[in-house]
DNA sequence: AATGTTATGTGATTTTTATAACAGTTGTTA
DNA sequence: TAACAACTGTTATAAAAATCACATAACATT
């Protein structure tokens, strides 16, 4: 089976939940340039991304939402066995992360926390155990964990991560602003200081462009 | 002038930071490749990006690391006027957000931090006072604030970006789930589902690529 | 039945971004 | 001093992503 462009799979994320609350709303189809305009973006691109998923929608009516929300879910979420995800590090942002993962209705499950401070060893975050890091390979194979999300002081970042992919891990989304490389898994990584430079630098006068 | 490539600026962002840890070692020459590895991406695009920016680098000695830094802060920073920052909802993500920036060395100064919960309005914020959300616009335009982070619940995203813009904000960062269209003003948006359901896309046995 | 309208689906093209290839320069070594 | 090695700077090329342009289909209207 062929990869789906990066682009593609972030948006699919995004017709998904957009979808539903559509779905939910009792609409049971829609035109691309409804939900292009949901998202501001072009109809050629909802249309383009639809067809390369293999779905097809009716001349005249559009889309059937709940067929393309179930497709989407087979694309993006494990079929066959469930994806479990850890947090590896809950401290300030791991937190908001984790009450922010539990209130949304990602197809996901959060099964277990790591930290290495023995004050939140044994807690329960959100409902969420909280293991020592020593036990990171034995839980996450125990709990049959793919996915992490990289929390912790930057100072840990790379040797946790290796520690993550040595347990089985097969994908990881760090946070801490420490550029990291994985052999032989999956790593997207988010700055918010760049992201925030990125905004200074645009928003500007000089750059008339938006203004 | 002429506009920097986005992912240039992203790069940018990342570089100065490296850069800035090598000249506290000690170090006050960098080679493309040293660079480069330090941010696992190829020296060919840290050159190019140098290029970009016009910075000419001294043969056998690399380039200068001061310098360097010196002219990505011209070109990222506001060179006028400082880069005031906002913060819009200060709950979970907002105060997580706020530490951090308050711990970083980023030129950005948050000088203001606005809610709608009467318990948080007055109260200060890692030494930010946190403002009512009715004085949005007079503060905005009293402490010339040209950027705001954005992390009020879902449903009030849209009506308070256009306030923001309103008031004067040239540039948003927006943490809300919600997609927005700004008249006028730069937008950069993230979104924590879509970064975690690619990374369990990609994160598959099924995707042999990374395994 | 002919015509107009408004969708989808997709090949062609453009734009953006990254990589490859290499010319030119400086110092080193034999 | 000639050959070599190791850098930078930049043009050319490729790859990824977005957009354009339009063929085609379904339905409404006359
Ligand atoms: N707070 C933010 O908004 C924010 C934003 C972007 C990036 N980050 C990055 O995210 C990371 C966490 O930030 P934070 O603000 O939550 O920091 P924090 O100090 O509040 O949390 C870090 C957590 O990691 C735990 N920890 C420390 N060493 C560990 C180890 N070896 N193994 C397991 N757990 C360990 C700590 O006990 C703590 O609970 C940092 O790298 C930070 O740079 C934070
Ligand atoms: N927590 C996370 O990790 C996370 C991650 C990604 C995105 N988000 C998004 O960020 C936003 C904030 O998330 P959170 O977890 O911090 O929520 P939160 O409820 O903890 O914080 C929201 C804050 O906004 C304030 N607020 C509400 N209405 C307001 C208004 N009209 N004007 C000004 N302030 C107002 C609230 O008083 C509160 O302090 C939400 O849109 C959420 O979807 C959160």
């Amino acid at each position: 089976m062929k990869l789906l462009p990066e682009r593609t799979i972030e948006r699919l994320s995004k017709y998904r939940r957009v979808l539903q609350r559509e779905l939910d709303n009792g609409t049971d189809h829609i035109y691309s340039h409804e939900l292009a305009k949901l998202l501001h973006i072009t109809p050629v691109q909802v249309r383009r991304d639809i067809m390369l998923i293999g779905h097809t929608g009716t001349l005249r009516k559009g889309y059937g939402i709940e067929n393309l929300i179930k497709l989407i879910g087979e694309i993006i979420d494990c079929s066959s066995s469930e994806q479990n995800v850890a947090i590896i590090g809950i401290g300030k942002l791991g937190q908001a992360l984790l009450e922010y993962l539990n209130s949304s209705n990602t197809r996901l499950n959060l099964s277990a926390v790591f930290d290495n401070n023995p004050d939140k060893i044994g807690d329960s975050f959100g409902g969420t155990l909280c293991h020592n890091i020593d036990n990171l390979k034995k839980i996450i194979i125990r709990e049959n964990i793919t996915i992490g999300i990289l929390t912790v002081p930057p100072e840990y970042a790379k040797e946790i991560s290796a520690r993550m992919v040595d347990a089985g891990i097969l994908g990881i989304m760090n946070y801490t602003p420490v550029s990291l490389k994985l052999d032989h898994a999956f790593l997207e990584e988010y700055d918010v200081i760049t992201s925030l430079e990125k905004v200074a630098y645009f928003a500007k006068p000089r750059h008339a462009e938006f203004l």
